[in-house]
DNA sequence: CAAGCCAAGTTCCAAAAAAGAACCCTGAAG
DNA sequence: CTTCAGGGTTCTTTTTTGGAACTTGGCTTG
């Protein structure tokens, strides 16, 4: 399969990569939420090259997860902002932050913390249940496809032990 | 910046996506977490090459995400499976794929729904606050630079609207 | 009024990664 | 002793990146 091809597939998550899932995007999305918003800032901030990064904000504006707003006129210069579907990422960009603090950090501990401006406290951003508000693992949750794609995406069962 | 040097970065998020942040990596982990544990089933369901798969396969073992455990001997057989390190990135995946749900679907609706065996009910995972239980929200979260690396993290100010 | 400068890109070329298809190895099983 | 299944590796062609230089429009400074 092509990457280009990724967005027909019929499952949500390869829907979804097709607009985030390269090497880059979540990086100059990460800068947007730190409120980076200008094309020269998200270069010198990334070390990314202005052919990709030029490259990447196209295809974030197309799949309308940034606006260009101008800033001034005269000469025009427009920024780079999150519309609302850029901010619902903000539970994606979270989780993986939080992953790679609890992985990924070396002995000086993880460099950016969170505090909660509602409560006060530094926290972790948790996935709970939208119904009962519990945690959610893995196991808890049970995939059941929807009638239109009968078939197409659950995996063929082999008989598997359960762990 | 090459890509090999990102999990160098100052940046949990950068570090994580040196993991899980390519094209291919996180479609393959979805399947994992349907159950699909052997190589010939990740090709025939993702459509991508061997050559690829295999190499992103020895890659998240490296990285501790997946591990290969034998299912029989004579002739020997491994099949690839979760980590805790891997399971832990299940919010990434879920928080994605209601992204896509709600942004990426056509007319049919999202191909797969989630119930959650706790309640009982059809759910969306939601991201709240780990000290009081609310939900997040950019704009109500404040990112603190460790004092490890003053300096380095946080985009020079530029005086700029709130919205 | 020419010479720079700044923000925001483009263009061009070489190097690296991915796609696609064919081939290899090991240990049964017929 | 040929075939098959699982699990890859090799090879060649396309695509994507990386790196650096060039462009454009409108200030600004000497």
């Amino acid at each position: 399969m092509r990457w280009e091809e990724l967005d027909q597939q019929p499952c949500s998550l390869a829907r979804a990569l097709s607009v985030v899932g390269d090497r880059w995007t979540l990086v100059i999305l990460r800068d947007c939420f730190l409120g980076v918003r200008r094309f020269d800032d998200f270069e010198a901030r990334l070390g990314i090259t202005r052919h990709i990064l030029s490259d990447r904000l196209k295809k974030l504006l197309d799949a309308g997860v940034l606006e260009k707003r101008p800033y001034q006129e005269r000469p025009r210069r427009d920024e780079y902002r999150l519309t609302v579907k850029g901010r619902d990422l903000y539970p994606v960009i979270l989780s993986l932050v939080h992953w790679g603090d609890r992985y990924m950090a070396d002995d000086r501990g993880p460099p950016i913390r969170h505090r909660h401006r509602g409560c006060g406290h530094r926290m972790r951003g948790v996935l709970v249940c939208s119904e009962c508000g519990d945690d959610l693992h893995p196991r808890d949750v049970e995939v059941e496809e929807s009638p239109a794609w009968e078939g197409q995406l659950m995996p063929r069962k082999r008989s598997q032990s359960q762990d």
